[in-house]
RNA sequence: GGGCCCGUAGCUUAGCCAGGUUAGAGCGCUCGGCUGAUAACCGGGAGGUCCUGGGUUCAAAUCCCAGCGGGCCCA
């Protein structure tokens, strides 16, 4: 049986109760079972960051993941949903080395031991996992929790190893000396997409050199820099071929320099007197000598004497500098690549700390940006300086230790992306990009990008499983742990942990009878994850089900990280893409569109949302306040919003079952001829709004609209059921009898409640399961056990009569316009009027609906006039107004009849406040006395006993002057229009 | 510097792709009303350089160009 819900929803409390009750009763796992045999839909979640807590953007991706995969599951799909986590990597070092107070990583060898640093690391990710698992769980996420994938694991290692040895083999995998982004705090390589977006603004010497012409008295290169620490790897300078240069006089000396850039340089310098004495074309200074303004700090330089000198290239823009460029191909990208075309020497006297080495000369073994200053002094003492200032601009830090990053030149191990490229843009065609142009984003990235740097000189990573004869320099590359075991030259034992130190231990034989060592180093995590689609199934170890994945979905960062990462690597793997069809969604911003962060205080965890409004409100919120491509500005007041459409969702659930219970209304045992001949215009209304809502959702759905499916249920819910529907049918369920007409209600707002809590559970799974518990489970036992094993609503095509819907739409626009004249003409709704009539051209739509109409209008007669038809005579004290359907005129007069109406039902509200303060049941009796001040409304009143004693279940009335009005019972005495009465219930029994 | 997205009332936004009513809502403000589901709700009112400037057109929030501001990505 139906049982009248609670006055009020309190969601936090619902909300653990649902949770703890999907556990127990093992509803995740059922729901699983039921899935068996479907068609598969697989999707592939991305791995967060083992990082400690999740943020709203976090949150926000599961929240769309978890709706998109219950709305899937009830479509009957078989769907995949297995969680992800990404843990190895520099994050997890770093609060391990702050867990330790390790500064370096000879601490960490010497100390702590490797041994013991990747045991703290592995535990850190492992304590992490599960705390971020709760939070997940707390936001009624779905997945399979207890079998995520996890990036530390050996299988998913061997998944890892396997795929390098494919690029292996596919002769993909190169190693090169490279200049590239080095943290000089964590002593390791970064990969250019561990560098993107991590540029932020700094102070850096803004240093004008002069660099002497070789030869010349008086004549000087004047060349500009931001970083000192590179000059002592300086080796050239380079021109625009293009530009023109000057030489300028200044004082008793010539500066070489742009010619464009005179007047911006000079202003810099101070300089007002200069006279340009000579103007050349880049080209024609190429080959001209200088000397190293450090050559006798670093001696070093002597050796490159002859590479002193002035070369030609277009890197040399005129947005800054002096068109002079310093080139140091140990120390910069585009120096290096400029290095190899003219050949000059890769000079790079940095050690990995970021220290100067012994080839650094007089700097060895200072920190390099310590150095700065020094080497500014010893150019002054020269007079080789210009100027010297600071200047702000943004520059690459790291992204975990956020030191600033030092380019510097190395041996490193690359995939040839270069190579890949063309393949992987092909393929990418497979791939359905929603939004559209996150495939323009997505090209445009992989056009631009270079080979990829893939070792990492760190701990807690995956190795790489490259092995080097120390004999024949001959590479082993393996891709399994039993391969491993194969080749190795001692037994390994079974419970092996496929990280450092323990593989590093590890000598293979090498087919030439010498002994093979493993590189040191580990890989990059975005390999890691980049693997995730094909290891997360163990592959090759078991077969590949359900790939490529039909879905994935994450923040628009990942367009060139994750989803870059995986196409590449799938490529070299399978030569295939990894997924069908991928969702970008946006980030998530504060109120002003700002990112959230620490400093600025604007950070909002999703924890706080939750204990405030609940997980329901959070999600529903984030679902509907923007597409998911979109960045969504966090707004309190919006949530607040949800929470008031959860509030009047639920007032309609405590309305139904109120009623229900009160007369025993059994959907499942319901007379359906007899309620189908008692289905009145309206109830016919509502069923067609919900078919047209499943109809409208579904579509949206199907386009990733969530933002558009939930906004369309939310205005269901306001416009449709609560401000509409119920208003209508309030008169019908009061009528204390059998009556065919309220079954008809009652199953009418059943059918839509039933419909629509199956399309909201995908964006409020907990409160839907309250819904479907209290309205459905109650009367079918029999009815499967949660909300979210029943199958998505059809539609009902039959059911849908748009006419009627439209019909509906004029009448509610007459009656606010009626509302409006009514208003200004001091005339309460309350009070009846005589007559209203109304011209409209579309009075075909509302003939149907002209009893429902007229009681909205509260008027004694309404005439519906079509377009031409005149107005009746008499309608001279009528008020009109217009709408967009036609005009309504109302009669301002008010009989004595009317007014008596009017009069009692002043009353009956009265009456009915006090019921509701008396804390009466809904059916209770009573008798009631009437005490009236004066004689005509006592007068009036009397024709209208019946209505009273109706409206307000009143067993006993009596009416009778205000002074013979003696207590009884509750009474209060209220003033109507300026007049007293005094109104008395009394309880029976 | 380049690519992509966003910019509409104090706030959150619909409309823009396929140009054509008086730019439509909600929150907030204000005045009035309704209420035996409602902690709700309804009606009136105030509040808009549709980011700016050009262009196309009979007609531009909508299409095109340039710029400004914000976000993401790249350099």
């Amino acid at each position: 049986m139906i049982k009248p819900a609670a006055k009020f929803y309190d969601p936090i409390r619902k909300e653990r109760e649902i949770r703890e009750w999907w556990e127990t009763a093992k509803i995740y796992e059922k729901l699983k079972e039921m899935q068996k045999g479907r068609p598969k839909w697989t999707f592939l979640d991305g791995p967060p960051y083992a990082s400690g807590s999740i943020h709203l953007g976090t949150a926000w991706n599961k929240i769309i993941k978890d709706t998109i995969l219950r709305y899937k599951t009830m479509r009957g799909f078989d769907v995949t949903r297995q969680p992800g986590w990404d843990c190895h990597g520099l994050p997890i070092e770093v609060k391990v080395e702050e867990k330790l107070q390790v500064k370096s990583k000879k601490e960490i060898e010497e100390r702590i031991g490797v041994a013991n640093f990747i045991q703290q690391c592995k535990q850190w990710a492992i304590e992490h996992v599960k705390i971020m698992t709760e939070q997940f769980k707390e936001l009624g996420v779905w997945m399979d929790w207890d079998s995520p994938y996890i990036t530390f694991k050996n299988e998913y290692i061997e998944s890892a190893w396997w795929t390098l040895k494919r690029a292996y083999e596919k002769n993909l995998l190169k190693r090169d000396l490279r200049v590239i982004h080095w943290c000089p705090r964590c002593e390791t390589a970064l990969a250019e997409h561990e560098v993107r977006g991590e540029y932020y603004e700094v102070s850096d010497p803004s240093l004008y050199v002069k660099f002497k012409v070789r030869g010349k008295q008086n004549e000087y290169l004047l060349v500009w820099t931001t970083t000192p620490w590179t000059l002592p790897a300086n080796v050239a300078v380079c021109v625009h071929p293009e530009f023109e240069y000057a030489r300028v006089l200044v004082n008793d000396e010539v500066l070489i320099l742009a010619r464009a850039l005179i007047s911006r340089v000079f202003l810099e310098l101070g300089v007002k007197d200069y006279q340009v004495v000579e103007v050349v074309k880049g080209k024609e200074l190429e080959g001209l000598q200088y000397e190293h303004p450090l050559i006798n700090e670093v001696p070093a330089q002597r050796e490159f004497e002859k590479h002193h000198r002035v070369i030609c290239g277009e890197l040399v823009t005129l947005e800054e500098g002096t068109g002079c460029v310093h080139i140091a191909p140990g120390h910069g990208e585009e120096d290096f690549e400029i290095g190899e075309k003219y050949q000059l020497p890769v000079f790079s006297p940095v050690g990995p700390d970021g220290k100067f080495t012994g080839e650094a000369g007089k700097y060895a073994r200072l920190y390099v940006k310590a150095a700065d200053e020094l080497i500014i002094e010893d150019l002054k003492k020269k007079g080789l300086v210009a100027k010297y200032g600071k200047i702000k601009h943004t520059y690459p830090h790291c992204w975990r230790c956020r030191t600033p990053l030092i380019f510097r030149a190395t041996e490193q191990w690359f995939l040839t992306v270069k190579e890949l490229k063309p393949r992987i843009l092909e393929l990418n065609s497979k791939v359905k990009w929603t939004p559209g142009w996150a495939a323009v984003r997505y090209v445009n990235g992989v056009e631009s990008v270079g080979d990829w740097c893939i070792s990492r000189q760190r701990y807690w990573g995956i190795p790489m499983p490259v092995w080097m004869c120390s004999s024949c320099g001959q590479l082993l590359v393996i891709g399994s742990l039993d391969e491993l075991r194969q080749m190795a030259r001692t037994e390994i034992s079974e419970d092996i942990d496929l990280h450092k130190p323990d593989v590093d231990k590890i000598e293979l034989r090498c087919p030439c009878g010498g002994s093979a060592k493993r590189i040191p180093d580990v890989l990059d995590v975005w390999f890691d994850s980049g693997v995730a689609s094909w290891a997360s199934l163990e592959h090759p170890k078991r077969e590949l089900h359900g790939w490529p994945f039909d879905f994935i979905t994450e923040g628009e960062d990942q367009i060139t990280k994750w989803f870059y990462s995986q196409q590449v690597l799938s490529v070299v793997a399978f030569d295939d893409v990894p997924y069908k069809s991928v969702l970008m969604h946006g980030f998530a911003l504060d109120e002003q569109g700002r990112k959230m962060s620490k400093s600025l205080g604007n950070v909002v965890e999703p924890q706080e949302v939750v204990r405030r409004y609940g997980a329901d409100v959070l999600r529903f919120y984030m679902l509907s306040a923007n597409p998911v491509w979109e960045d969504l500005k966090f707004s309190w007041k919006g949530v607040e919003l949800i929470y008031k459409l959860l509030n009047v969702l639920w007032n309609v659930h405590v309305f139904a079952t109120t009623y229900m219970s009160l007369d025993g209304f059994n959907p499942a045992q319901a007379d359906m001829e007899k309620i189908n001949q008692g289905l009145l215009p309206e109830d016919r209304w509502l069923i067609s709004r919900i078919n047209s809502l499943v109809s409208k959702v579904t579509k949206e759905m199907e386009e990733y609209n969530l933002h558009l499916a939930a906004r369309e249920i939310a205005e269901f819910i306001l416009e449709d059921l609560s401000r509409r529907y119920i208003k209508l049918i309030r008169g019908r369920v009061w009528i204390e009898k059998e009556d065919p007409h309220k079954l008809a209600a009652y199953a009418a707002l059943y059918q839509s409640m039933h419909v629509l809590i199956r399309l909201l559970a995908p964006f409020m799974p907990h409160v839907t399961e309250v819904l479907y518990c209290e309205l459905v489970r109650a009367v079918s036992p029999n009815a499967p056990e949660s909300v979210h094993m029943l199958p998505w609503p059809t539609v009902d095509q039959s059911q849908i009569d748009r006419k009627l819907e439209e019909g509906m739409s004029i009448v509610s626009r007459f009656v606010e316009a009626a509302a409006r004249i009514r208003q200004e003409a001091g005339l309460k709704l309350r009070w009846p009027v005589q007559t209203i009539v109304v011209r409209t051209g579309k009075k075909e739509l509302i003939r149907e609906l002209k009893d429902l109409f007229q009681s909205q209008l509260n008027c004694k007669e309404l005439v519906i006039l079509g377009e031409n038809d005149k107005l009746p005579r008499d309608t001279e004290e009528f008020r009109k107004t217009s709408t967009e359907y036609g005009e309504i005129w109302v009669d301002m007069r008010m009989s004595p009849e009317l007014k008596a109406e009017a009069l009692a039902r002043e009353v009956v509200r009265r009456m009915q406040m006090m019921r509701k303060e008396m804390d009466l049941e809904m059916e209770e009796r009573v008798d009631a006395i009437v005490g009236v001040e004066n004689r005509d409304d006592l007068y009036m009143l009397s024709g209208q006993q019946e209505y009273i004693k109706r409206e307000v279940r009143i067993r006993n009335l009596r009416l009778c002057p205000i002074e013979e009005a003696k207590e009884k019972g509750y009474s209060k005495e209220w003033n109507i229009d300026g007049k007293r009465y005094q109104l008395a219930l009394k309880k029976i029994g």
